[in-house]
RNA sequence: GCUGGUGUAGCUCAGCUGGUAGAGCAACGCAUUCGUAAUGCGUAGGUCACCGGUUCAAAUCCGGUCACCAGCUCCA
């Protein structure tokens, strides 16, 4: 006999055998109609499951995030189920619930294309009308392996190899029979709003040395309105998506002519870049850094020194003339700072020093990793490198998330999650550097996140071998994260390169390394700035700031007066004096996303007035010419 | 790099099973001189990504290369 407690505190027992479908006849008939799942003590439990311990008790319905994924989960069975139906011999892979949808792994002779999406959605809506039942059994190993040996079904049979267990629990529905912990919705017609969205390869287990599977990805709701909403949102996205603003807008282009992963920066789009740059190098110069400049390329002997001519060979660009030496085109600006820092000896007394660059990569990624602004070949970090003594580790560190977070803030970013990627403790002979650097550099980075009240994620193991790491990932206005920030030590380059200082006792010490970036690399910040607004950048960053546009010609001579005046107070300003109606030159400067139009006509030049228009507001209003500049020059300084 | 898809005018796209290309927007010209999200008419614009093959004939079929898209992998 089993207890169960409810959520209203009363509670109930159930005899040996009962299972929580026998709960469920206890609950009101709401309950049990919208039921998905139960949950005993926290632990998700099929309905059909028998109930083997006492606990409390709570049913899982409707939309809740738990009530999804166990629908989605079910929509890839019957995913699954229809694909075999339709194309009989199929080998199945995996096919689990993920964040937006569900997916499933499948081998088989037919290649899908995306007209077989349409086809499979019919067949399982077909399927789910028939309404099979959901049935849960419950094997010993063996049988279990003996049953997907049958089935022809080899990646079940190793699965089963990899699993610790003495039973395992199989679901069939109509005649797909699936390896599945469950749980499962009770009934699939409860599956009744879902969509089929792509479909791509995915290595088994994903390992590129093994097999391909062809996965198809869809999505399920509860309901139907959600599933459009949802795909509503998906469309919104793709408005947003940097590289259709970047070529819309006029900000960037990369051409085929010169190969992937180059960008080039038209005109607007260096405007933008230029203001952050420029932006970034006052702060930087505030806080105590010194900007330095570097070369493109070095001998390769520099980049064997430093290790990465052997471990990142394949991301490097390599290049060598006949009878000239082999020069690398840098990937890294750390044993560039390296050499600078070198140039003398240094004391305690010179500590710390701050070196930053906008310093310019280049990174042979694979060519299906890249991805607009994104994933680049060649682009530019928002670089610098702390040389200190373990007395200032903390302070330093502090120091830079104070200027992450200053940076971040008016760039438009204020929410982030955080990630702090620490050694493992049982593997601590593979890392450079002593225990003792690497308590020293965690501690500082864990005080620097708490001191902050921040949430983070601690993840032990993670940090490559030169040390620990602190990854800042940008929330955009979808909720999306963004990789940018990225403090890390290094206790590998100072022992390569020797680079030490002199302590107060006269003892030659390795100085601690700290490489950072803040906005990561700019052309990557960019295009997440541009989803991030959608294209429409404040003020202080429209590449284009203020539009002009006379009514008529008859005012263009004002039109130009007014430019002018602006243009010498520094605003980003330009006229539109096209022979167009006016509402059609209104209507470009909105698509352009420009921050305010200024609309000069008769009545104005004889007031002697500017007419308003905001891109946020629509119409503002008349108002002297000065005034104007002095406010929108106040609210670029502001950063609005 | 791998799997699949895509590549036609500056942009968005149409062009069925082979018979040397079409629309809208943009550009340009003319008319219009206009008051807060698209004035009308006209003109021009394409080695159909590139290279090779099949064919009397290729944007269309086949092979290769490049790029892009969705993923996978990678991101010491």
């Amino acid at each position: 006999m089993s207890v169960l407690e409810f959520p209203d505190g009363s509670s109930n027992d159930f005899p040996e055998g009962a299972v929580f479908f026998d709960v469920l006849s206890t609950l009101p008939r709401s309950v049990q109609k919208n039921a998905v799942a139960v949950k005993l003590d926290g632990d998700t439990h099929d309905l059909r499951e028998e109930i083997d311990e006492d606990g409390s008790f709570v049913v899982i319905t409707g939309s809740d995030s738990e009530a999804l994924e166990v629908l989605r989960h079910s929509a890839s069975h019957l995913m699954a189920l229809a694909v075999k139906e339709l194309y009989g011999d199929v080998i199945f892979g995996i096919g689990p619930a993920i964040q937006d949808g569900f997916y499933y792994d499948l081998k088989l002779d037919h290649t899908f294309t995306p007209d077989d999406l349409e086809k499979i959605e019919k067949k399982m809506e077909e399927i789910r009308k028939e309404n099979p039942d959901f049935v849960r059994k419950t094997l010993s190993r063996d049988e279990a392996m003996e049953f997907f040996r049958e089935e022809n079904q080899p990646f079940k049979v190793e699965l089963i190899e990899d699993l610790d267990a003495e039973e395992v629990t199989i679901y069939t529905l109509g005649s797909f029979t699936d390896l599945c912990a469950g749980p499962h919705v009770p009934d699939i017609r409860m599956v009744k709003a879902f969509k089929l969205l792509s479909v791509a390869g995915a290595y088994w287990r994903g390992d590129e040395n093994r097999e391909m599977f062809q996965r198809i990805y869809g999505t399920s709701f509860g309901s139907k309105t959600e599933l459009e909403e949802s795909l509503r949102r998906i469309e919104e996205a793709k408005k947003r998506d940097h590289r259709k603003l970047g070529s819309s807008m006029d900000l960037f282009n990369i051409y085929e002519e010169a190969g992937g992963g180059l960008v080039f920066w038209h005109p607007r789009g260096y405007t933008l870049r230029e203001t952050i740059e420029n932006y970034w190098k006052q702060k930087h110069r505030e806080k105590g850094y010194d900007i330095i400049m570097t070369p493109h390329i070095a001998r390769s002997d520099l980049w064997k020194q430093s290790g990465h001519y052997d471990y990142y060979r394949e991301n490097m660009f390599v290049i060598k003339g006949d009878d000239e030496e082999e020069m690398v085109l840098k990937p890294m600006n750390c044993p560039y700072h390296i050499l600078i820092y070198k140039r003398e000896l240094r004391s305690y007394r010179d500590l710390p020093i701050r070196y930053a660059e906008l310093g310019t990569v280049y990174r042979n990624e694979r060519s299906g990793t890249l991805h607009g602004l994104l994933r680049v070949r060649g682009f530019t970090q928002d670089d610098a490198h702390i040389f200190c003594s373990p007395e200032q580790l903390d302070r330093e560190i502090d120091k830079c998330f104070d200027l992450a977070h200053e940076i971040l803030s008016d760039l438009g970013f204020s929410d982030y999650e955080v990630e702090l990627s620490a050694h493992d403790p049982e593997k601590l002979d593979q890392y450079a550097g002593s225990r003792e650097e690497w308590v020293a550099a965690e501690n500082a980075l864990r005080k620097a996140i708490e001191k902050r009240d921040l949430e983070y994620s601690k993840i032990e193991g993670e940090a490559v071998f030169y040390g620990p790491k602190i990854d800042l990932k940008l929330i955009d206005a979808l909720g999306r994260g963004w990789q940018a920030t990225t403090i890390q030590f290094d206790f590998n380059l100072p022992r390569r390169f020797d680079i030490t200082y002199v302590n107060e006792n006269n003892e030659k010490k390795y100085v601690y390394m700290i490489h950072r970036a803040l906005l990561g690399s700019l052309e990557r910040f960019i295009g997440c700035l541009t989803e991030h607004y959608a294209g429409k950048f404040p003020l202080w960053l429209a590449p284009v700031q203020v539009r002009i546009l006379p009514v008529s010609e008859h005012q263009k001579e004002y039109a130009e007066e007014c430019l002018a005046a602006m243009i010498k107070k520094g605003i980003r300003a330009e006229v539109d004096s096209r022979n167009e109606k006016l509402g059609y030159r209104i209507r470009a400067a909105e698509v352009d996303n420009i921050p305010y139009m200024i609309i000069v006509g008769d009545r104005e030049i004889e007031e002697g007035m500017i007419n308003i228009r905001s891109k946020s507001t629509g119409r503002e209003g008349s108002l002297e010419l000065e005034k104007f500049i002095n406010d929108i020059v106040d609210e670029i300084e502001k950063k609005g």
